[in-house]
DNA sequence: CGAAATACATACCAACCGGTTTGTATCCTG
DNA sequence: CAGGATACAAACCGGTTGGTATGTATTTCG
């Protein structure tokens, strides 16, 4: 109450609704190619509420990717793919997870602190080391079902957090391809290819459930 | 001959001292964060120069894609990994030979077109486009190794055209997390994950040569 | 309640951006 | 060797960029 005096905005406060406009807009134009005006515009805020929020461009960068990491934490944390009982069907859960949210636009589905590594490798260091926690410490929440699964089943061969650093290639790979191909399908078959790999490694079945979907 | 006459430049005509200013500052900056003026003063020539050879700076983009499949492609035409007999044995010298030519510094064997088809997915659909043909192109000098090692051994299941595509998965992916990371092993590590989905694919032997190396 | 801190909005600025104009040296061709 | 085409160089231009200065409601708090 009393938040929305007047001229009430669209919704939460400036930062957020900056942070939000930056989540999209990079994931769209990359980060270099949104200009600050860009974000105020998309996010209906003024020029001066920006520089309030943030002391320069690059520290927008570094707070989107934390804020990316945040968001998708907790969206996968309260994900469906943590039920099963066995730590191998919460792998391959996992994996059918990410592939049901690749749908529709490419920038809806693609990775923002991928997009910013990508790009900003030189020219922003603090954002591309904000993004490498975004994205190691994603990998990192599987890495604990990786090898209670491997462990399950005595299987040593690669070590379980570069597997789930892996997991990281195929979807980061995918959305490339998906990109470049613009077509959505794309991203999902590199992860058709990840699913084959993991059932490979622990001997289970092939299924073919996917193979229609193309 | 007669061609430096008085103020010889470094080599090549402005046109490609351009492209090859673009390959290699786009790989560390991304093609928004490249302006004109750093690409003429990175190929030490003037803005008349880009202009006499590009229309504007999209045309710059996309000439880049078209340079980096050609010099690419003659790159990977030249390259050792086809000499092997047995199909199979030439697809396991490729994942081997692109994993040894990742070395030093990163900027240096990343994708260019991978870095422009993320970057510029929305803002420059025509380099885009140029962008996918030098991928998919590329995954497409593979299928035929692929095809040939599958049928070899009667196995059916991915199609090779979209096993061929997973390389570049396996790659674009590992060159984003070795970025991210600011750590080239990191791609290194995913072309090991691709080596073991083709050996277990094949129901080869799986060798451990590379895990000194990590 | 009063004052300081917070959260913006508006106007403005110098540098830089992509792009144009104009001029000139060299090359190619008849 | 004339003369147009080619391949640059240099100066310039309007718009945009990241960033600042300043002003003002609102909230917080002693």
């Amino acid at each position: 109450m009393s938040r929305p005096t007047i001229h009430a905005p669209e919704r939460g406060d400036a930062r957020t609704r900056l942070l939000d406009a930056a989540r999209d807009l990079i994931r769209e134009r990359g980060y270099a190619g949104t200009s600050i005006d860009d974000l105020c515009r998309s996010a209906g805020v003024s020029k001066g509420a920006f520089f309030h929020h943030f002391a320069h461009k690059l520290a927008l960068g570094v707070a989107a990717a934390w804020h990316w990491a945040e968001t998708t934490t907790a969206f996968f944390a309260a994900a469906p793919y943590h039920a099963p009982a066995d730590p191998l069907d919460r792998v391959l859960a996992y994996i059918a997870f990410r592939r049901s949210i690749i749908a529709g636009p490419i920038p809806g589905f693609v990775c923002l602190v991928g997009t910013l590594a990508s790009e900003v490798y030189v020219t922003g260091p603090a954002i591309r080391d904000a993004a490498a926690l975004s994205i190691f410490g994603h990998a990192a929440t599987l890495e604990a079902d990786i090898a209670a699964a491997m462990a399950e089943r005595s299987i040593a061969s690669p070590e379980p957090a570069s597997l789930a650093r892996y997991f990281q290639v195929a979807l980061q790979g995918g959305f490339i391809l998906a990109k470049a191909g613009n077509e959505a399908a794309l991203a999902r078959e590199a992860l058709d290819h990840l699913d084959r790999y993991i059932r490979l490694l622990f001997n289970l079945p092939l299924e073919t459930r996917h193979a229609a979907t193309h």
